[in-house]
RNA sequence: GUGGCCGUAGCUCAGUUGGUUAGAGCGCCAGGUUGUGGCCCUGGAGGUCGGGGGUUCAAGUCCCCUCGGUCACCCCA
């Protein structure tokens, strides 16, 4: 029996025209970001196990695609009864980043602008707009502890949005801190606040009684009045140095046209936040097409000092499935040259070589003619083509 | 990780209360016709009916399991 021809679970090929959709988004995004003076790097798919776990980062960290240790050292694992892993798919960009940072500290600018546009893989089960592969476009400021890299940060995000025309979207703020301060007033201090943020973060979704029901091992005063300060909060609602960083952050990007807005509700599920945290939603999708926040100290795990870091991630799929493929795939020049003989395909392909060094923008494509003459129209048609014109018409017979 | 719906050719699907060698359209390959090529005609390749087990004289059809797709939940980009 044929293997299947379908891809791995959760992975997508990308036909054409898709993939020049795709390309286009990717260098507008990136274009956007190098305007601002972000630095473009790449990192492994791969880091060392050891990187990925332990590195806070929530739940995402159950999704890791493990990657078998080889030879010897699997045989030796099987018979230990040991970790038979060593190596694992990255399920995100930013901890690549502080190992990244850490292992080039020396020879990197402070602070620092980074781009980063990558896949990353998670092990999850796959619905609308969520992928086991996906790639996500961070950009991120390394040793800037001032809010000036949060209202950079958000403000390249919308304009990278804008710039491939989804429109209309509103970034949310809010603050670790303010929420680390209201958890310590009403339930006082806990260890690990992660399960009650991720609990706070349904508010929206499951309604006070069921986040309450999550929460049954705290005192059920303190939880309610919780969910009321949640509810009625305000961004002065804290230590003063937060409320004055998140009125920055807030004003700044006002002043500048941005839609924005303090969301006492937003959690994030990522345990390395420490400062302000931001989401971007549009009104026509229930998931967020951007996300990210501050992550100081990060670096000081891969034994570098602990520096201020802040990023915001698009993700790219998320993007690429709101935006209207025809303001891509249309207005370019593209020409297909029919030929009906192999001689004539030959003169066609070097006058096309011609045409091409005088319009570099241009595409001249030549091709045998499809028995299908509608088919071929209708495909070309779909791929962009403006112009299709008959080989003998384009390059004559060569002189004798 | 939990639940709903769905798996028949490359694609879209038909297949009657279980009943002969499982079909169509489109696409693909080849040929005929046509002022080479779009319409039309002929032929061809391509399916262990997602996989496994069960019930039955007989399973694409009924039952169970499993894998995959899709949507929702959790969580996330």
């Amino acid at each position: 029996m044929a293997q299947k021809a379908q891809p791995a679970r959760g992975m997508r090929d990308v036909v054409p025209p898709v993939g020049e959709v795709r390309r286009q988004v990717a260098n507008r995004i990136l274009d956007v970001y190098t305007a601002h003076g972000f630095e473009v790097i790449e990192t492994p798919a791969m880091e060392d196990l050891d990187v990925l776990v332990g590195s806070q980062g929530g739940d995402n960290e159950k999704l890791i695609f493990k990657v078998l240790k080889r030879g010897e050292r699997l045989d030796e694992a099987l018979a230990r009864q040991d970790e038979l892993a060593d190596l694992g798919l990255r399920f995100d960009l930013t901890v690549p980043l502080a190992r990244f940072v850490a292992n080039h500290y020396n020879e990197l600018p402070m602070p620092f602008k980074v781009a980063h546009v990558a896949p990353v893989w998670r092990a999850e089960r796959p619905q609308k707009g969520r992928y086991r592969e996906f790639s996500q476009c961070d950009i991120d400021i390394v040793g800037e502890p001032g809010v000036a890299a949060e209202v950079e940060l958000c403000g390249a995000t919308l304009e990278a949005l804008e710039a491939v025309g989804v429109a209309g979207c509103t970034v949310r703020v809010n603050d670790r801190r303010l929420l680390r301060a209201a958890v310590d007033r009403w339930l006082g201090p806990i260890e690990g606040p992660g399960p009650v943020y991720i609990a706070l973060d349904k508010l929206d979704k499951l309604g006070p009684e069921r986040v309450a029901a999550e929460l049954s091992g705290y005192d059920g005063a303190g939880v309610k009045a919780l969910m009321g300060w949640l509810d009625s909060a305000d961004p002065t609602d804290g230590p003063e140095e937060v409320a004055a960083d998140l009125a920055a952050t807030l004003a700044s990007l006002s002043s500048t046209g941005r839609s924005v807005r303090f969301d006492p509700a937003l959690v994030r599920g990522m345990g390395y936040y420490t400062g302000q945290i931001f989401e971007v939603s549009h009104p026509d999708v229930a998931y967020s097409l951007a996300g990210g926040g501050r992550y100081d100290g990060m670096t000081a795990r891969f034994g570098a000092p602990a520096l201020p870091m802040c990023g915001f991630s698009i993700g790219f799929e998320r993007v690429c499935d709101m935006v209207d493929p025809d303001r891509f795939l249309r207005g370019r020049h593209r020409v297909a040259v029919l030929c009906s003989s192999q001689e004539e395909q030959l003169r066609c392909l070097a006058e096309a070589s011609a045409r091409r060094a005088g319009d570099p923008s241009a595409t001249f494509n030549v091709l045998r003619r499809a028995r299908n003459a509608r088919k071929q129209a209708d495909d070309l048609a779909l791929l962009g083509y403006d112009q299709v014109v008959d080989g003998a018409g384009f390059a004559g017979p060569a002189q004798p």
